[in-house]
Parts: structure tokens; sequence; C-alpha cells
DNA sequence: AAACGTTGTTTATTATTATGAAACAAACGT
DNA sequence: ACGTTTGTTTCATAATAATAAACAACGTTT
């Protein structure tokens, strides 16, 4: 439900419209859909039938519904080849993975938010999870706070002074206080660590990846179950592998540390 | 550029607006797009504001070029929850790849292309890659064929009818006779076979999942080095597995065979 | 340095365009 | 057979977007 009326013109009904595809339920009918977004039936028809032809949203011949259009799959390539740090990222990625054998992923910040753009599965039986499009907050996790603690300090402040500490998990960051000095330590040893933060049993490790001006372009990130997170000979070998990785791939980027 | 004047309202405009940045160059001026599009500047600018401050599209503050919003990395999420192909082939395919150790993607049709939408790589040092969003023509490969294969015959016709058979490497099928008997043989066996189809060294073997209705929903496929792929054991172990998992998966949707 | 040719962006007027209440049609539940 | 819901269409009206031209900010060339 919107509030009030912000008087939106009809390319941000037709974005609105899209938006709300990302919430649940993940299927609108036409009225359901209005009503939600407080727009005219009508309209949310003519946005739908425009945005279906376009093959931006899909429409279930049967239920009429309306779903997100798989066009969206195709987006993702262009992303991936449009941002240089993922391109430049993935051989990096590989090597950890054949390393390590633990699932590695890339992450983003995307509107106040960590999202994994690019991710390679371990190939153990016992593996964590990372797909795509992933998203967590950013005091959740090693890969969220290690994005978090190499930003700008007035992107820092402002995200502290909006965002409430919602913990995720039990293990989840809720003083404010404990989450600066988290963060001042991530910046003085390069990298983060996390147990259970985000998802219980989930243990991970982040190391950022700068431009040439030093700049944040990403975080490079390992997710280990805790069974094999707590055996300190591998995770003292995990951190070291991704570290190196992370600066050979700044070093790509042009960073010079 | 776009031919005469289709008379596009407003909405379409910023759909076609965002749909150029899948083309090259993924990265466009206000100018530059406008005389593509064939549309009025100041009509690309405001369409560009709005696009990004929802963050459809992302401006280079330096060069004051435009590119796609990383927004779209949100939506893959959506549609892999939304589609429920993919949510019931992952586990499917987790168990072809700790099997057969082999990279595993399933395939989906969007507009007469083939479309990658899951993928899990083999952990292999010698692997095939299949990132998300990677198409091809329905022509090219196992997976394209198989797909194309248990279509409905009006698709068939009409995709044959519409689209030129150009060759993506030497060994494409550039007949459409050819093509017909090889879909033939597809639907009567319950899978496709390819070697070089679409990358020269790379083979591959392709299975239908199909919905309670029978109809086809996605194509489950392995994607193999040619080194491996012409070893006869193996080939016929991985086919002999994807066959399986696909069948099991189609009777998930639903299918009754 | 000055003139030029590019950009991206803003302005103001006109006419096209989207809008929304209501009507319609089809499906469902009772 | 009824009422209720759905998606969709209609049409007069009002609001909106389109357009050409001007503006501002760079780079390059003269």
């Amino acid at each position: 439900m919107k509030q009030s009326k912000p008087k939106l013109n009809s390319i941000q009904k037709a974005l609105v419209t899209l938006l709300a595809f990302q919430e649940e339920p993940r299927t609108w009918g036409v009225r359901e859909l209005a009503s939600h977004l407080d727009l005219n039936p009508a309209t949310v028809q003519r946005i739908l039938q425009t945005l279906k032809s376009y093959r931006f949203v899909d429409q279930d011949p049967l239920s009429r519904q309306y779903r997100l259009g798989n066009i969206f799959f195709r987006f993702l390539n262009t992303l991936q080849s449009t941002y240089p740090v993922t391109k430049a990222a993935l051989p990096f990625m590989k090597q950890i993975l054949s390393q390590t054998q633990e699932t590695v992923h890339l992450n983003v910040i995307e509107d106040m938010d960590r999202v994994c753009v690019e991710n390679i599965e371990s190939p153990q039986n016992l593996r964590a999870s990372m797909p795509i499009g992933n998203r967590s907050p950013l005091y959740a996790g090693a890969s969220s706070k290690c994005l978090l603690a190499f930003s700008t300090d007035e992107f820092i402040e402002s995200y502290l002074s909006i965002k409430k500490l919602s913990p995720v998990t039990e293990s989840t960051i809720s003083s404010i206080t404990r989450l600066r000095t988290e963060l001042a330590n991530i910046r003085e040893q390069g990298y983060a660590i996390s147990l259970g933060e985000r998802t219980s049993g989930l243990g991970s490790i982040s190391a950022p990846i700068l431009d040439h001006k030093g700049v944040l372009l990403a975080s490079m990130s390992l997710a280990i179950p805790e069974i094999r997170f707590q055996d300190p000979d591998h995770q003292k070998f995990c951190l070291k592998e991704l570290c190196h990785a992370a600066h050979s791939c700044s070093k790509t980027m042009g960073y010079m540390g």
C-alpha cells in the first residue's frame, strides 16, 4: 500500500508495477495489484498489457494472473559484461574454488543492501549456497560487513542513521556501537569474518575489491559450513587464499596499495 | 536504427530504451541513444532520468554515460522463485552433478531463443561453462534442439518459417530438412545429443521436462568437454542419469508418462 | 585564447495522451 | 439462478508528454 498521492507519471507507474513483482505474492491479478499500488485498475491493466507485449511480464493463460517475464534472464548477461568487476573477478574466484573447495561469491551494494552478483558453488556434498541476486542487510554476515566497512564514511553514517539493526539470526550484531568497532576492525585487518550472522551454521570470510582510487567495487567472499569453518587450519588457509585473490583482483582493477 | 514511426507511447519508449542496453555498445549517451532509437533527445533524457531514479539504469558520474542498473540482479531472485520449474529442477541438477561431475544447466524458450535459467558448474578443472542468461538459437546444440523438438507443432512450423539457419560453428545444422529429421529423432528417443554445434569442442546431452499435460517446460542438459564426451562409457552413463533425472523432475511437475 | 563542435540538460508551448468512472463479460461460489 | 468476483473495454475530459530551441559545460582545433 502506497501512502498518499505522489503523482507518478506513466513511466514511473510502469516501473513501480514491475517492482511490485519482487514482493510477495509474486503473481498478481489486475485489481489486486491496482489496489496494492493505489492505482486505477484500468491504468494497471493497460500498463500490464504494454509490459506483456514487451515480455517484461507474462500472463498465465488460465488464471490470467501476471508474473515477471523471463526476459530478465537476458539482462543478467548484459549486466555481467557491463560491470567490469564481475568479469575481472571470475578467474580469481575459480582459482579460490579450486584451492579451498568452498563456495565463492561476489557481492556489491545495491540500494543499501548487499546483493550477490556472481557465484561459484563448492563441489562438496556439504556446501553453502549463495545464488545470484541473493540479498541481505549490510550489517549481517562477513560479505555485508566488509562492503559496509570499506564504504565512504558518509555512506556508513547515513546507513547507520537510517537502518534499524533488526536481527536476522541470534548471532546478528544488534548494537550500533558493536557494529562500529567491528567495522573499524575490518578496515584495520583488511577482511571480515562471521559465523551464523545471516544463516545459522554458516561461516563466512570476505575481503574487499578496490579500484585505482581505493574506492570499493565489491566484496569477494567464501561461504563455509560451520563444521569446516571451525577447523582452524582450514579457516586460516581459506583466509590467506581469499585475501590474496581479492588483492590480486584489486590490482587488476588498477588498485595500487 | 528503428524504421519508420510505429508511434510508441511513453511506457513503450521506456521499455525500448531499457532493451537497448542489451545491445552493443552497452553504455549509451543521451543523443547517441536517441538517434539509435529514432527518438527526440529530450524525450530520451527524461526517460533515462526516470529510469535512473528507480535504478533501472545507472549513470557514470564522470562520463555521464548511462548503463544498465544492477537492480536487475534482484529480479533474478524473483524469477527463480516465481518459476516453479527452476525450483523443482535444482535438486535433480545437484544429483546429476554429483553423479556425473559435469556441468548441468536448465534452459527455457524465450522469444524464440534458448536461454539458460539455472546452472551448476562441474568441479573439474576442464569443464564447460554455461552462465545464466546465456542465449543461443533453437537449432544449435542439444539443449536448443531438445526444446524445439518438444515444442508444439505450430511453434516449430512458425519457427522454421521465420528463422534462417545461420551456422554458429562448422558443425551447426544448416539444412531445414536435416533439422526436421533430427527433431523427429529427438522426439522418438526422448533426448538430444550434439557435439560442437554451438561451441567447438563442447558436447551436450539434453532431455525435456514436461508438465502434467505433457507441455514442455524446460530442457535439462549436461555440457561435457569433447575429450570426456567421446568416452562411450562416460557418455552412456551421463545420458542414462540425465534422462532419469529429467523424467523424475517431469513427474514432480505432474507429468504421468 | 578564442571559436567551434560536441556533449547532457532544461525550458515553455502545443497537442497528443493517459486517465478513471462506469459498463461489460466471463468465471466462480453459493 | 443469483451475487460477487474477476479481467477487460469504453469514452469524454483533463492532464501529460513531445517537441524545438536555448542553455551550460567540456574538449578540440584553430
